[in-house]
DNA sequence: GAGTGGTCTAGACCACTTT
DNA sequence: AAGTGGTCTAGACCACTCC
């Protein structure tokens, strides 16, 4: 057996989710549907969709069925975003300002993204925590991916719902790298801190459902008021 | 029925390795002989074996069975030292110095420590990379909890090696709050670098099998030639 | 009441490790 | 050769959701 049944059912589920045939918030068949027509049992159907659930990529509910995964403000939020106040509770910096604009991609851009795009946009914005700016956060994606995403603006407050809404692409991880920095002119002047003030950086690349490379997002955050925090097991 | 049987077999299996029945390193019975012993078919103790698989408390391979996980330097590295080079490779800071002292605990630690203990034991630590001193790290646990820990030194590289073979107190998750902060004279001095250098702060909560928190550590990193990395799915 | 996922069982065969 | 986990199937009953 060149690879398991329910690995196959995994595969087949995930490209349908990923080409949109069953787009973020359908209701997929029923573990009996879904094995009667890939030609396995309800149990490797079930295993498959199990499967898929553990990685977040679907939601099942007892007497509802089995629910493509939506992503909504609220859980790329919490997924995303871990930065939280000092007392544990979920910051939700907002944006206060933004700006998005085509230039041509740097030769690490284009080397770290998918499709190597010769264009990307960069999306530009500052969010404020209890009305003082805290964050700086520079995102760049492809220009042939997200076709017009500068035409949209403004942008919601979290992007990955709208990479999701206007675009198919399935956000589903993200790697990061993280450093304390010292606050430049610049940075130091748009968060209204001193000049070397200690800052955390985040660089990101962000992965979507079919393991591309969507968006490359640097973060600074002042860390005078919030904390990053994860969870390691 | 009050909760599944998969559910009982899993608290009893950890429950078994918690109280040393089967120590790290142990060879559990099979999934026959687990499910006839405990009143549940094969397929009932093989799904309890599976959860506590992807929880990373026992290995299983074919063939071979399933094992308790033995917590090796490699693999504690691996799962709670986050720190690689900038090229992405491991980062494996060598021990430069160490000091064990027994105090009074303070009150956030009697609050934040299992078993609130009166004393506690305080490792502090410094790393360096690569011939560079690069992370001073404090580690407080209680007195109760780990007897004569202050006899045992010089410590292994990785405490929580020896807190299993030692202690039996098996670490199987921390949760962390990440900051930046500025070098103090004291840390600036250790490390080599200038005072109010971007320092990356990390509290850390450290918990046991039991879902005790055994430990506190606080790790302060020069982040100029490692960076911290993660990854959110 | 019909349909869904959640739990549980029993048995079959395969691939792998150890002796 | 014997024993283990890995895969797969088929069927049963329960708990939940929705109409």
């Amino acid at each position: 057996m060149a690879s398991p049944l329910y690995q196959v059912v995994i595969e087949t589920v995930v490209d349908r989710i990923a080409t949109g045939v069953w787009p973020p918030g359908a209701l997929l068949p029923s573990e009996t549907q879904l094995g009667a027509e890939l030609g396995v049992s309800q149990g490797t159907a079930r295993k498959a969709l199990m499967a898929l659930e553990a990685r977040g990529l679907v939601q099942r509910r007892q007497g509802r069925g089995t629910v493509v995964t939506l992503r909504t403000p609220d859980s790329a939020l919490f997924h995303f975003f871990r930065l939280r106040r000092l007392d544990g509770s979920q910051a939700r910096p907002e944006l206060i300002r933004e700006a998005v604009r085509c230039r041509r991609a740097r030769r690490v851009e284009r080397d770290a993204l998918y499709g190597a795009p010769a264009k990307v946009f960069e999306i530009d914005r500052v969010r404020a925590l209890d009305g003082r700016p805290s964050v700086v956060e520079t995102s760049v994606v492809s220009a042939e991916l997200f076709p017009g995403l500068d035409a949209q603006a403004p942008l919601p407050n979290t992007l990955y719902v709208h990479y999701q809404q206007a675009y198919r692409i399935i956000v589903v991880r993200a790697d990061e790298a993280l450093r304390a920095v010292a606050a430049d002119a610049n940075v130091a002047a748009t968060l209204g801190r001193d000049l070397g003030t200690p800052l955390l950086a985040v660089d990101r690349r962000t992965i979507d459902v079919q393991g591309r490379i969507v968006e490359w997002r640097r973060s600074v955050c002042a860390t005078d008021a919030m904390t990053y925090q994860i969870a390691l097991e």
